[in-house]
RNA sequence: GCCCGAGUGGCGGAAUGGUAGACGCGCUGGACUCAAAAUCCUGUGUCCCUUAAAGACGUGUGGGUUCGAUUCCCACCUCGGGCACCA
């Protein structure tokens, strides 16, 4: 019998489905392994090669993980709300929930003819009411939550209400709250509440008709569709993540997490250590004391001018009555600019003179203020104070305004550019003179603290997550206006379904929702915004652990079992979104008692993508022949992309070619050699350039298991690399090759011989081996290793079953289909899954060499490494070879002489 | 500009202080075959050389530490990723 993986395959992905092989149930007898996958968002496209990368690593690892005796959950499902739905829906009228459930299904098919071990009976869908209901939940919950910075913690918002009732807090006192009215009092409240409604600047994106959160806008451009982003000040719903930036960064140093990735979050999270200073500011004779934070405290002697943000409120009350034209034309021309074109144009600088001046705190000199845009408001206080020695945006801005530039640093040249490092010694700055400047910097706090002209501060540069988006295909807000107070629904109407309407297409910034008929609770209208994508995603990893439970988001039996993600594999693209909303989210219901863990992902790993490798051909210009890639120099051409399924190793398939567009057809070539080589390059993997290759032929060409060993071949799989089918061969020929261990045609080879010690050293040379490859992700390593054994065992003839039955067993997490085959035909009746990872022996593998432990001087010791075969003499040249070489060892007390057949090569130090 | 990460044969990559290039692809030659496919065997870093032996060189560049460096340290170059008026 040949290796039929397509027989074997499809008999083996039914009998799963049909037995419910992977589906798990908490089990306090065994230690659980949670393995996560990040679940896809249902694209129309499909499926390509890189998107079941992560998945087949971290499918690898829980079958290993099973094998070692683990309770695995490994669940998927879909992240199913977004924007690719709902633009679809608004160019062909089809519901958004129609596509997305035929998306869903192709997906399903797709990834089921991979293989994988997840437990479907526990996937989730976030567009399901039944699984949306516990992002509206949440939701209410930190509507109902403020974060009481005490006890550093989110607390029930009516321990807060009674404060201002009783005792007063934050200035408000007993009196004045109770003084407010209803409407008031809610204003005051959505200052402190962990959700809230708030008035803010956002990323408008026309063309989507919705706000976007800062990390679904890139380079002025919405990260999906590509469309310009404007800001515009709306009341939006938003999270107050801004209040967990300190926990969220010291979170990160318990995590298994790439250094790459916590250093991103760490800027994303931005903490930056200073001073909050007051500086007296005379405007017309009247005076008003302005905050402003700085990290160089030390400076304060250079201090030559101050600025504002053009969008600060101090800008009003500083301008003078002369300066006022001026100043509004200014700030005109600011708001009439886009948050892109101020990005791009960093280098122009611009400003205007407020009329007005501070004073110095320390030299007590007066200083003008400024106001522009290269302040921003939302930073800090939205004011700061000019250093131009020693700040280069300060500098450039001096220069630009002929403002005075002073160094405060022994050597420092200003001449052409400012000395920002920090680093030197202080001059021209009295008390600090002769400091270094770090030292210099805390004196200087010191000294603004003792007089009370400020305080030591920490910023954050992590925003509020704005949580409100203008559009249909989301989470509908569980919240109602009572008399214009925002308010939430019941628990007990949840879920709050999404509304049926008649048009998808948002117009002028009014939410599709507007459009919703009866969108009311009791008369009172609904929330008319839907809830971002991250929403969904956020706490999607605690369903999974309890996903029928309609009572809670998750029973404390099932968190207590499952606790929290041991193993996350996904994408980077993700790393300052979804992971840390995911964080904050968790951390607020860790807060709130309602889960165990205040981390979510204790380890994780980041996939590499797999890019496209696209193939050109050449047309000359104004003809219809193509030259090969070698003559292409020869003429003018016109590079094209061309269906890399038509290019075999480069080489183009003319007929394929000719077949492939009308206009092609009768194509003619100049070929080299007589092949027509076509040119190429790695890009993004997409349908535009021709280079998508779908697993599903490689399924069908090759096999499943096929395609699982050759991605993970392909090279670690952190790393990205653009996929190209030149290598599969080799493994498909493994893969031939390991069956023909077990069968000669129909002849099953396995017999109860004893194993001879090369193939038990062959055996477990390769479990040693696994057990450390994929604990550490290095399959691919790992699958060479494979191949060796393979080899070994081949050449050795091997048929004992005391070999056979474990390597069936090793092989099962890599090419699960293969496995379980020749695990039936070994006469078991259960899955291979049932197995036990086989137990090491390291005394089975040791080298043919025996140490022998000399010493030296009395004090040295030495391992010699030699050959069991080494005559005395041997061993005795070698030790006396040691005193040459050991003079250079000094103090180290543990010497290795490496000794291959006949000659000393190294000594190793311990 | 700032912060990470990486540079090794024709290609993907292996080796984290000890025989560099495992394993795979590709290529060379051969066996089987009428032939092909499939399979198996052989060789395959570069230079010198008809070939082989022997030798020299060789992990982006230049220095350093070490008996010994792809691996550790310093500087530079190139590529990839992230952040970017955050005071």
């Amino acid at each position: 019998m040949d290796y039929d993986f397509r027989k074997i395959e499809a008999k083996w992905q039914k009998r799963w489905a049909e037995e419910k092989t992977y589906k798990v149930v908490e089990d306090s007898s065994k230690p659980k392994y949670y393995v996560l996958d990040m679940f896809p968002y249902p694209s129309g496209a499909g499926l390509h090669v890189g998107h079941p990368l992560g998945y087949i690593a971290s499918d690898i690892y829980s079958r290993y993980k099973r094998l070692c005796g683990f309770n695995v959950l490994h669940p998927m499902g879909y992240d199913a709300f977004g924007l690719p739905a709902e633009q679809y829906a608004i160019q062909t009228g089809q519901h958004p929930e129609k596509t997305t459930d035929e998306n869903i299904a192709r997906y399903r098919s797709q990834l089921d003819r991979i293989g994988f071990s997840f437990d479907w009976d526990r996937s989730v869908r976030t567009c399901d009411p039944e699984y949306y209901k516990w992002t509206q939940w949440a939701f209410i919950k930190m509507f109902k939550s403020w974060y009481d910075p005490a006890m550093d913690k989110a607390r029930p918002i009516a321990e807060l209400i009674d404060r201002f009732e009783h005792e007063g807090y934050d200035g408000i006192t007993p009196q004045q709250w109770k003084a407010m009215s209803e409407k008031e009092k809610s204003d005051t409240l959505m200052n402190y509440r962990i959700a809230y409604l708030g008035e803010t600047s956002v990323n408008w994106c026309e063309e989507l008709g919705t706000v976007l959160a800062n990390d679904e806008v890139k380079d002025g451009l919405s990260v999906r569709g590509g469309y310009p982003v404007v800001q515009k000040k709306m009341a939006q719903w938003q999270l107050r993540v801004s209040a967990y930036a300190e926990r969220l960064l010291a979170g990160l140093d318990k995590l298994e997490w790439s250094d790459s990735l916590k250093e991103m979050q760490r800027n994303w999270i931005g903490k930056s250590e200073g001073t909050e200073m007051v500086f007296d500011t005379e405007c017309e004779g009247r005076h008003l004391p302005i905050t402003i934070f700085t990290t160089r405290a030390d400076t304060v002697f250079g201090v030559t001018f101050m600025v504002l943000a053009p969008e600060s409120p101090l800008v009003q009350e500083l301008t003078t009555s002369g300066q006022k034209a001026e100043v509004e034309e200014y700030l005109q021309y600011v708001s009439h600019k886009t948050e892109r074109e101020r990005q791009a144009e960093t280098k122009n600088v611009t400003g205007v003179f407020s009329g007005s001046y501070g004073i110095n705190p320390l030299t007590g000199e007066k200083i003008p203020i400024w106001i522009s845009e290269y302040v921003l408001s939302g930073y800090g206080t939205g004011a700061i104070m000019a250093v131009p020695a020693h700040d280069s945006r300060d500098y450039v801005f001096a220069r630009k305004f002929n403002l005075p530039i002073i160094p405060l640093i022994e050597g420092a040249d200003v001449s052409a550019e400012s000395f920002d490092a920090k680093e030197g010694t202080m001059m021209n700055s009295g008390f600090l003179n002769g400091m270094p400047v770090k030292q210099a910097i805390e004196a200087a706090k010191d000294y603004v603290e003792a007089h009370g002209l400020g305080r030591r501060k920490t910023n954050y540069r992590l925003r509020d997550a704005i949580f409100s988006r203008q559009r249909y295909w989301g989470e509908p807000f569980p919240i109602y206006y009572k008399d214009g107070i925002p308010t939430p629904l019941p628990d007990s109407e949840l879920p709050l379904r999404l509304p049926e309407i008649s048009s998808f297409r948002s117009q002028h910034g009014e939410a599709p929702l507007e459009r919703a008929k009866d969108w009311t609770y009791k008369g009172y209208p609904l929330e008319t915004s839907t809830m971002p994508g991250f929403a969904g995603s956020s706490a999607y990893y605690l369903r999974y652990m309890d996903p029928h439970n309609d009572s809670e988001l998750v029973s404390a039996d099932a968190d207590r079992y499952w606790r929290s993600v041991d193993l996350y594999v996904g994408g980077t693209e993700h790393a300052v979104g979804h992971l840390i909303y995911s964080r904050f989210w968790n951390k607020f219901l860790y807060d709130i008692g309602c889960v165990c863990e205040d981390e979510p992902f204790r380890k994780l790993v980041n996939q590499g993508m797999i890019q496209g490798r696209s193939n050109f051909v050449y047309r000359k210009v104004g003809t219809n022949t193509f030259v090969s890639v070698g003559l292409k120099d020869k003429y003018e051409t016109t590079e094209i992309h061309v269906d890399v399924n038509i290019v075999h190793g480069d080489k183009l398939d003319l007929e394929a070619f000719k077949a492939w567009r009308p206009e092609f057809a009768d194509a003619e070539f100049e070929l080299e050699n007589g092949e027509y080589i076509c040119g190429w390059a790695v890009e993004k993997m997409s349908k535009s350039m021709y280079n998508v290759v779908n697993p599903d032929e490689i399924c069908e060409t090759y096999g499943a298991d096929t395609l699982r060993l050759y991605e993970m071949f392909l090279g670690p799989v952190e790393q990205s690399k653009p996929w190209d089918t030149k290598g599969i061969d080799g493994v498909h020929r493994f893969l031939k090759k390991f069956w023909r261990l077990f069968f000669d045609r129909d002849t099953l080879l396995v017999s109860d011989a004893k194993p001879s010690a090369a193939e038990l050293k062959a055996l477990h040379t390769l479990i040693g081996k696994e057990q450390e490859d994929i604990e550490s992700f290095s399959y691919n390593t790992n699958i060479s290793a494979f191949m060796i054994a393979v080899n070994t065992l081949t050449e050795l003839k091997t048929s004992s079953r005391e070999i056979l039955e474990p390597l069936v067993v090793l092989l099962s997490p890599f090419a699960p289909h293969m496995a379980e085959e020749l695990w039936e035909a070994l006469g078991h009746s259960d899955s291979v899954t049932k197995a036990a990872f086989p137990e090491f022996n390291p005394a089975l593998i040791v080298e043919d060499s025996v140490k022998y432990p000399v010493s030296f001087n009395g004090k040295m010791r030495f391992t010699v490494d030699l050959p069991k075969s080494a005559s005395p003499a041997e061993v005795e040249a070698a030790v006396k070879a040691l005193p040459d070489t050991a003079r250079y060892v000094g103090n180290q007390t543990i010497v290795k002489v490496i000794v291959v057949p006949g000659r000393i090569v190294n000594i190793v130090l311990k």
